[in-house]
DNA sequence: TCAATAGTTCAATTATATTGAACTATTGAA
DNA sequence: TTCAATAGTTCAATATAATTGAACTATTGA
């Protein structure tokens, strides 16, 4: 059984923050689940139909670790949210500030 | 004689500017940078005293070629300034609410 | 029971970061 | 004018992180 670790608020990091949302894939990632205002699966969240699931996979355990999204499995799909209330716990209208600005 | 790379405004990408931002040493460079509001040399901006001037050279590239800082050299030294105003035309207030949180 | 689905994990390759050493350009002093 | 000191850059080597195909796991539905 897969476990996904999720960091508690007050360890959510600027430079974590920062760097999961450098990369463009998965600024897109973020970007389509806050349009969505829902959980999504991996698949569906995914930035570009031709990316690997390893990698897909890969920049969905990077948001996770960063605190940026929150994962739990239900039956064979990942439900992805975006833990957009911690987030502004923790750096309040940074997320709403950077996603502003992405395509 | 050393010519450095600077991205006109339209150049300057959000990836680039939270991927720049997004290392904790850069980020006290350009968090030192605003505090002054001023020039400053590498090694008056450099994050921490035992830090390898080559990597010091590498941060100081990062920047600059995000975007974030320009670079010009006056007699021995480098002049660098933070360019907050172009950030702020490309992205106005994104950098101040970065910095915000930035310790 | 068994194939299909939706991912994860592993191993290999590729790309990026870090650092010491050598190099360059400028200054200031003898 | 020479020459050492200064403030970086560049290079080469190593260490760390990203990308991907292949194999694996768990769940569902026929």
């Amino acid at each position: 059984m897969v476990q996904f670790v999720h960091p508690s608020i007050e360890d959510i990091t600027l430079t974590g923050v920062l760097g999961a949302l450098a990369d463009p894939m998965r600024l897109r990632i973020v970007g389509n689940m806050i349009k969505k205002n829902d959980c999504m699966s991996c698949s569906e969240a995914a930035p570009c139909p031709n990316m690997a699931k390893s990698t897909l996979s890969h920049h969905f355990r990077i948001l996770r670790e960063a605190g940026i999204i929150r994962t739990g499995k239900v039956g064979v799909t990942n439900r992805n949210v975006l833990r957009y209330d911690d987030i502004n716990k923790r750096f309040p209208g940074l997320l709403d500030e950077i996603l502003k600005f992405a395509d």
